[in-house]
DNA sequence: CTGTTAGCGCGTTCAA
DNA sequence: TTGAACGCGCTAACAG
């Protein structure tokens, strides 16, 4: 194992100009500089992670928890993993995966939340550290979320230029922001745009669709186009439709939400708004290691922070 | 923060007798060892991770690297992440992931390897550090894996005894070795037990079990049951099944395998094999543990160690 | 069985 | 701008 000692000599220097080199560059001259970083690189040094942290007080692991019981759980999960991951190992953090029922082992410097029922605020109000959460919240801490209008407008815009002459939109039947964020971009744009459509609340289960649409199929003419805001509600809605008789995408065309292992069941595979996981992942992850660099100098809340990113409609066979 | 010190002299013994409650309980002795035992939870102390990793040339951190595209991902590697995540808390380890295209970054005392090619092999062989897969292999590395040929055997027998006199083994067209437990678990029990049975093998996605069904229907005599090695196929087989008028379970039972979000989306919650993952993952994570504190002492390889788990069925509503 | 000493690799503090 | 000394929290090795 490489250590600071064994560059320092390499480059006839003290260890603390070699410790400078890393943490504060600029009070070393350039050329000290430059020499000891190719001493650094021909050594292959990788500065000791349990070291710096015993010194600097600090774990460098950083924890997400999960409030939600994983038998139910999309794989969405697993992409936003990826992206926090990924983005922590660049800074040399470690990630640690809590349940719901092993959150209190181990310390650590910052924590990623998601899934949160309103219960959970009180645990999180406990913790009196960095905070980050997957999802949006009205409690004040720092969020990255999906942008949930932009999606829908985008799907609704879609599905109105492919030309389908009524537009449905099947909510999820649950008064969360992120669901009345979605129905609000359908709204808007059929509003402004003077389509015939409906709006129609279900619970987030791919049987109730399909049911749901069979018993209202006269309600639903040619030239229909079923906004989901779920997968599971779009592959319900295209079994009512095959079963009916109906045509995918000629007569009736379908728009899933964050489409990624359901497609694989999909008679036709499904249009959908794809959120970015991977991005939201690496943002909070981003997000969270400010906030924890924070927080060391000055003590105290900031304001809330919010990072919004857009989803992009991956086209495929379920719509014309 | 509390530390071994706080904890030595509240207890009034030297710091190192603390540490040794911790480390080697039995050279202390036993009043003393519960006197500061005691100690310890009233202080609420909790051991450095970092200080440790420091003196024990340990990262204390263990990656688990997922050789497969996310985006096709199963919710599989969601709860067995679980598993393997508790599990290292406990011991105070941290876990990182590792994707494809990250996992060369920082260092770690051991790996946990699943979805792994033929093609990935090399990598492992360089990494010279304890590891343990997750699923069979055989070039001598220590596994965890579920028991495919008693699953499919369990299933198999559950058929034959809820009356169904047809069976039908729904296979994945793949020449690997889990693929040939499951059939091998199959046609023991229909050979042994003088039953009609056939074997299909299919690419695993669940439109080409339906079409297959559709196309074979009149192969298949009322009182059949599928027992599928994936729950795709099972989804695939219901499908067919409805469309063709036929009735489940009264007329034909499925039988799936690793139900987890898949029963979603089936029309009847299927009848699935349910494979433990957390305890898989747990499994892994202590295997792994103990290879990395054994080749402390001793270098070289030992003998491949398989730890192979059980799995349970989960009866409902697919089969009578 | 228990305590003392020394040092893991690094960064802060102070002195040069 | 650079270096020397000290200590972060813990444990191995030795001494008692």
């Amino acid at each position: 194992m490489i250590t600071l000692n064994d560059v320092a000599k390499k480059a006839n220097v003290s260890k603390m100009t070699v410790s400078r080199v890393i943490n504060h560059p600029e009070q070393v001259r350039p050329e000290l500089r430059e020499m000891i970083l190719n001493v650094m690189t021909q050594l292959d040094y990788h500065p000791n992670a349990a070291a710096r942290a015993l010194v600097g007080r600090r774990t460098r692991v950083v924890k997400l928890t999960i409030f939600e019981d994983m038998d139910t759980t999309e794989p969405y999960y697993m992409m936003l993993l990826a992206g926090i991951a990924n983005e922590l190992n660049q800074h040399q953090y470690a990630l640690q995966i809590a349940t719901r029922n092993s959150y209190e082992v181990g310390e650590c410097d910052g924590y990623i939340l998601t899934g949160i029922r309103q219960a959970d605020y009180a645990w999180v109000e406990r913790l009196n550290q960095p905070v980050v959460f997957v999802g949006s919240n009205r409690q004040g801490y720092d969020y990255v979320d999906t942008n949930n209008y932009q999606a829908v407008w985008e799907s609704t815009r879609y599905a109105a230029e492919q030309g389908y002459t009524h537009l449905v939109f099947i909510g999820i039947a649950i008064a969360e922001p992120f669901e009345l964020d979605r129905e609000r971009g359908f709204r808007e744009y059929v509003t402004t745009h003077h389509i015939s459509a409906q709006i129609i609340r279900l619970a987030n289960h791919s049987h109730v669709a399909t049911a749901y649409v069979k018993s209202h199929w006269s309600g639903f003419p040619r030239n229909t186009a079923f906004i989901c805001a779920s997968d599971r509600l779009a592959i319900g809605v295209e079994t009512a439709i095959i079963n009916q008789g109906g045509r995918v995408p000629i007569e009736y065309g379908i728009i899933g939400f964050d489409g990624v292992l359901l497609n694989q069941i999909a008679a036709k595979r499904l249009t959908t708004m794809k959120q970015p996981l991977e991005a939201m992942g690496r943002a909070a992850a981003r997000l969270l290691l400010a906030n924890i660099n924070h927080t060391d100098r000055s003590r105290g809340r900031h304001d809330q922070e919010k990072i919004i990113i857009n989803s992009r409609l991956s086209v495929a066979e379920s719509t014309r």
